[in-house]
DNA sequence: AACACCCACTGAACCGGATAAGTGAGGTCA
DNA sequence: TGACCTCACTTATCCGGTTCAGTGGGTGTT
């Protein structure tokens, strides 16, 4: 069960290890006929380069690395990493790199990871995903110099490429969409402070809605879980002048919003509208199906791995804006019975 | 921006490479005093072992693989494989080990990518998912000579290791329950016919009812999908003697299929229960909560990664029964009101 | 004092590729 | 015919670790 090694074609080719390596990588240095004949060996004994001598050579290590921050078991529910990662994997594998995943509990350790990846060589970049107001991880990534493309913006990346989409448009959109219909309180059940894409939104929500002159409009903090989005929605049902449509940050919220307005035995959509950021097959699965901020997320991952690619090729990248979500209306939006 | 070797760490200590690999690895040959001054300046200058000369060195590439043959767009909704991933990685992380992952589209693209990383020496090993009755992939991988760790069984994982739950079990206490409350006519949707905790599944059912005396008590075929789930669920609700107690193979299917209930009027659980194989979140966040079949699936990612670093470590491991899931009773499941 | 023995370390080979430098055969051209 | 060039290779070195076979100095034994 040993594994060839050039060494091995070469015997059998009756060439040096030289000639088959560059019979192999399309180098000039062998005639047509040789080359052939080396590569018809390196299939027929299955050859495989080995990584290891591969990336020892100066080369690349032809891998990228990704560390997700989130606790084992709310990583599970939203469907957006996953999404991303098979758009991310679509790219990658395609040009045989490899994706190396580690799961952190905290930026330090996060830090550490990079340190350690890019010190043994492991991977030639990195993906930044959750990026926050003024992220220690940035300049650590940049001192460190390791390619990396981070996954979100505008802003606050530093000299790191990114890739982002506008999500302040999207939630001009939303809300205009909204004042449309006639409501007037409206309530953004927003994702972590401090993640720079809630801020983001949340200037926004601000900006428009002085635009509209909704005073009654405003964001609550929660935090992605669907029992805290459960438990701020049901605080806000019980208000006196309860809000008339809700803007979740993310569709496990939506959802979990979506039956606290039910058991409180209103009917969604005619006394509660409900708009669910991030789109998935859940949201079209509840009963009503639930507007959306709708997003293709793994052309997004593809995007970013393309990026991250072309950085570690050594091109000058910038900053790529990806597709704006758009609306997408169902059955959890309507005109309010009560203005 | 050099990143440091150890013959950095020899010049500056004044000794040669070799003694520095050994003060490093806690190999015996240098005097303690020496050693402690090799590791002061490791750490002081930020080293980090070159993962490729390590593994070319014969040794160990210190990453395992995991494959998921996957649609991306599914991926994202099953909360089980990022759950599992979680564990495997605290396990994995903690003795510094990379997990490498890819999504495939086909057992023969899953097979060459296991040949290729193992050529590669870019892995140690790998996890093997979703196994089906029969799977090629075993012996490809016995084949091989790759250490494996199958994820599911009992039963079709010829000389491979493995994980597994007792499904079985935990089915036969279902239906005893739903029959203890009542129900006589129970139905489950299955999920994709071909994998082996299917059809483990399905033979049980079979089982159970006969001992019960249940004649009108079956399996109907679906794929996990949630659209799947409810179209199975609206056409199971609307015949003559429509069941009064439904079992999904999943939590997505389950959700859907509660959506399609309420949808057609009916009441859960007065009218119908239903209970969903595979316990998250989402089932505790939808009205009425679903009961549940619950396990700790990070923990068996861990036990998964534990075994599969003992096969890499040349122990002769066998297969592992993981605890067995437990019937998680929630407001979804009562006596039947028409029995 | 002679010898064996251990300790702490050095030097060199090795893993499997990539690649720069060298070589000999054959052809071109003045 | 000799100088020069090109082609198709070979040879040798390198990457950064691990590991095996020395080696010289000090200690213990008799």
């Amino acid at each position: 069960m040993k594994r060839p090694t050039i060494a091995d074609i070469a015997r059998q080719a009756g060439v040096s290890k030289g000639a088959v390596s560059y019979a192999l990588n399309g180098q000039p240095g062998v005639s047509e006929s040789t080359r052939q004949r080396i590569i018809a060996i390196a299939r027929e004994i299955g050859f495989n380069p080995n990584s290891a001598a591969r990336a020892l050579s100066g080369a690349t290590a032809n891998a990228v690395g990704l560390a997700l921050r989130r606790p084992a078991r709310t990583l599970g529910i939203e469907p957006f990493f996953m999404e991303l990662i098979s758009g991310v994997e679509a790219e990658l594998s395609a040009r045989s790199y490899a994706l190396t995943l580690q799961i952190v509990a905290d930026p330090e350790t996060e830090i550490a990871v990079y340190r350690r990846w890019w010190g043994e060589r492991r991977i030639d970049g990195v993906f930044l995903c959750d990026l926050r107001v003024d992220d220690q991880r940035v300049p650590a990534l940049e001192e460190l110099g390791l390619p990396t493309v981070v996954i979100g913006g505008p802003g606050h990346t530093g000299r790191l490429a990114s890739v982002w989409s506008d999500d302040a448009a999207v939630l001009v959109e939303t809300v205009e969409y909204l004042y449309a219909l006639g409501h007037r309180r409206i309530t953004r059940i927003g994702g972590l402070p401090g993640l720079l894409h809630t801020e983001i939104r949340t200037a926004a929500l601000t900006e428009v809605s002085r635009r509209l002159g909704l005073d009654q409009t405003r964001t609550v903090g929660s935090d992605y879980t669907g029992e805290e989005g459960a438990r701020v929605t049901r605080r806000l049902l019980s208000s006196a002048d309860r809000p008339t449509a809700l803007v979740y940050d993310n569709d496990v919220m939506a959802i979990a919003g979506l039956s606290v307005a039910q058991e409180m035995g209103l009917s969604v959509p005619a006394d509660l509208s409900i708009v669910a950021w991030d789109d998935s097959p859940l949201c079209r699965l509840v009963h009503p199906p639930l507007t959306a901020l709708s997003r293709d997320i793994p052309a997004y991952g593809a995007n970013a791995a393309r990026q991250l690619l072309a950085a570690i090729a050594g091109e000058a990248i910038g900053d790529f804006q990806d597709e704006t979500a758009h609306l997408a209306p169902r059955g959890s939006t309507a005109p309010p019975r009560t203005p």
